[in-house]
DNA sequence: TGCAAAAACTAATCATATTAGTTAAAATAA
DNA sequence: TTATTTTAACTAATATGATTAGTTTTTGCA
């Protein structure tokens, strides 16, 4: 009989992957990922120091597969292009990846610096797109962060049931992405010119 | 002695909204719950079916608590105005009640009408706030939609430690509202502007 | 082949949710 | 007031999952 390859971290991350995407966040356990390899749950501990490690790692591992898709989008592109490219990528990480996506964003914060690296490598690699509209740079971190969350909302709501109307998601998020083009563009033109008050 | 007041529902939501609140939404469990109350934890079961449906309390009350605040910013203002308190009240919620704010969106998507219906409440709410700017129907669902998308994604991202850079949050948020408000200004003035290609 | 390390296993413990069955307390009816 | 009914607490017991300790098997290599 073919002996099964050896059992490792990856295969183990692997597994979690599937079963967070599949199954969702709350049915990632030891016991359930144990099952899925095949062995008894104490096993892992051969491998990983326990559930809170192995979402930890799993949170670096998808910040990093995150990074990763939004530096290929981008690669090749500026301005306008570059963004919306970046926009769907992102969108497309968090539909396929759901529960890994949801995992990337609770980290431990405390200590965790490495997550926090690659978490600011995201955010340079969004600041970076945005340098062909010329902001000065506490407006492009502003608008970096408005960019962020208007992807992480939208990916977030989509995925908590949060657009009940019968529009089409996909229609909506074109439209928000030129909208906050339209944004950025008037906000280049002049800084001060859409403010009523405040 | 005075004796305590009665226990009732209410009084074990409002415990399970301060453990969420306070310690986290993980930290919400029978065994906290009933120690915070005094009591032990198969005695909830009297008021309570269960975590899984303490958990649907809950958000369902978040939910209906977020649209009364929404209601309540909104109320007696309009356009820029309108939709400027709308997002300080919307971000004010969720940074005062980070556990609640994050059941709220934790439906069982399935089979909760009520839910649904007050989701559905808020999005009319803020379709409402943008009526100043005279979109057309699907144009007013696909802003709304970025709107909330904006709003949940900053509070989301905020909440999760996601804005690393020592940069006022703050300020990021009213520039982010700004920009928002921009885009609106430039797709109401002509819907067809900004746009090069896609 | 024989040994050392790696990785599996079983057994046991602890925490939590939940159910069943019982008792005490409170509200209400006589 | 007293008796009855209902409410809401309790204890005991079960199931699942995480984790630790200690043991055995497997594997890689000298």
């Amino acid at each position: 009989m073919t002996s099964r390859t050896r059992l490792n971290s990856d295969l183990i991350l692997q597994a979690a992957v599937r079963i967070a995407d599949e199954e969702g966040v709350e049915a990632l356990t030891l016991a359930t990922l144990a099952q899925r390899l095949d062995i008894r749950s104490p096993s892992l501990y051969n491998h990983i120091a326990g559930l809170p490690e192995l979402r930890k790692l799993l949170s670096l591992h998808g910040l990093e597969e995150l990074r990763s898709e939004l530096l290929h989008a981008a690669v090749g592109r500026a301005g306008e292009d570059a963004i919306r490219a970046m926009a769907y990528a992102y969108l497309g990480f968090a539909r396929a990846h759901p529960g890994l996506y949801e995992l990337s964003l609770l980290s431990s914060k405390q200590e965790d610096a490495e997550w926090a690296k690659v978490a600011n490598g995201i955010a340079e690699l969004v600041v970076r797109a945005l340098e062909s509209y010329r902001l000065d740079p506490a407006a492009a971190i502003h608008a970096a962060r408005a960019l962020r969350s208007l992807l992480h909302g939208f990916a977030s709501l989509e995925r908590h049931g949060g657009f009940g109307l019968p529009f089409d998601r996909n229609e909506s998020f074109a439209e928000m992405v030129s909208l906050f083009l339209a944004g950025l563009q008037a906000q280049a033109a002049g800084p001060e010119s859409g403010r009523k008050s405040d």
